[in-house]
DNA sequence: TCAGTAAATTAGATAAAGTCTATTTTGTTG
DNA sequence: CAACAAAATAGACTTTATCTAATTTACTGA
C-alpha cells in the first residue's frame, strides 16, 4: 500500500479533470471556484462567487474571479445569463433549460427544456449563425402591485 | 379662420395628448425623449437618446433622461430590454414581439411575435403571477470563430 | 536541484451605467 | 404677483466590470 491513492474521497481530482478535459490548467483558485459552482445547479454572480471563496481557506482576488468566470463561460462550463440589469448570474446549470426572473426578489429558477415547447421558429439575419435562444419567464410576487 | 389651429402639422401636440393619456404632464424634455423614440420602432440606449436629445434645440440633463425612461416605461409606452450585460435598451416597440441580440455587433432586432410560436408553457411559481416572456436569439455574425 | 520561462494571480487604478441628493427652475393657481 | 408643487438639474456617489503593471506560481529541461 505504499505509492497507493488515499482512500478519501478528493473531490479536487475529479474537478481537476473537468478542467483539464476542456483545456484549462487547474490552478488553487479556479479549483476553488469551480468546486463552489459544480456544487450544485445554481445561479451565482461574481460578487457571491467572490464572498464565497475567500470564506474559505484560499482567497481570490476580483480580477481572478472575473477572469475565471470569463474562461470558464467561453469553455462551455457555465453559462452566463443576462436578466438583471445590474449584474450576470453565472449558471452552472448548462443543460438546455430556460429560467423564471422575479422582479420583485431577484431570484432566478430553472425550467427545465422539455416544459417550454417553441415550435415555430424564425429565420435568423442573414449571415448569421444561432448561438443560443433564452427564454425568460418574467414573474412577480403577486401582491397588490403599485404604478407611477 | 381667426382663432382655428393653424394647418402645419404639430406632432408635439400628438405626443402631448400621448403622455397625458397615460397621466404624464408633458414637458419640453419628456416630448424631446418621446419624439425621439416614437418617431419609428426602434431600440435606444440611455446615452444614445441623451446625445440626440442634447443634439437638437433642448437640452436634458442625465437624471431627467433616466427619469424619464423609467416613467415611460412602467406607464407602459416602452420597453426595457435586458440583453446586454452593459445597458439597458430602451424599446419603442411596445407591441408583442421577441429579439435577435447580434453578439457580435451589438445590434438588437425585432421578430414578430407570430414567428415564434410556443406552444407548451410551464406553471408558474406558487404565489407570483407573469409579467411578461421575453425571447432571445442570441446570433453571431458568421465569419471562423474563435475561442480561448 | 535549479535556472529560465510562460502562465496565472494580484492590487489598485480606471471606466461606464445608473442612482441619489440638494438646489434651482418652471408652471400653475388664487 | 405670491405661494406652491412638480420637474429639471449638476454633480457626487455607487456598483459592476475591465485593465495594467508588477509579482507569484508552476512547469520544463539541463
Ligand atoms: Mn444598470
Ligand atoms: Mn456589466
Ligand atoms: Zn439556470
Ligand atoms: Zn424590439
Amino acid at each position: 500500500m505504499q505509492s497507493q491513492k488515499k482512500s478519501a474521497i478528493q473531490p479536487e481530482r475529479d474537478i481537476g479533470k473537468q478542467l483539464r478535459a476542456v483545456g484549462i490548467t487547474p490552478t488553487q483558485q479556479r479549483v476553488q471556484i469551480a468546486e463552489i459552482l459544480f456544487a450544485r445547479p445554481q445561479h451565482l454572480s461574481a460578487d457571491q462567487i467572490l464572498a464565497s471563496v475567500n470564506s474559505l481557506g484560499t482567497t481570490a482576488s476580483k480580477a481572478t474571479i472575473y477572469n475565471t468566470l470569463g474562461l470558464f463561460a467561453r469553455r462551455g462550463l457555465i453559462r452566463e445569463v443576462i436578466v438583471d440589469p445590474v449584474k450576470v448570474f453565472y449558471d452552472s446549470n448548462t443543460s438546455t433549460h430556460h429560467h423564471f426572473f422575479n422582479l420583485d426578489s431577484g431570484e432566478l429558477t430553472d425550467i427545465d427544456a422539455d416544459k417550454v415547447v417553441v415550435t415555430n421558429l424564425p429565420e435568423l439575419p442573414g449571415d448569421t449563425q444561432l448561438e443560443g435562444i433564452d427564454i425568460i419567464f418574467r414573474v412577480r410576487s403577486s401582491h397588490p402591485h403599485e404604478e407611477n
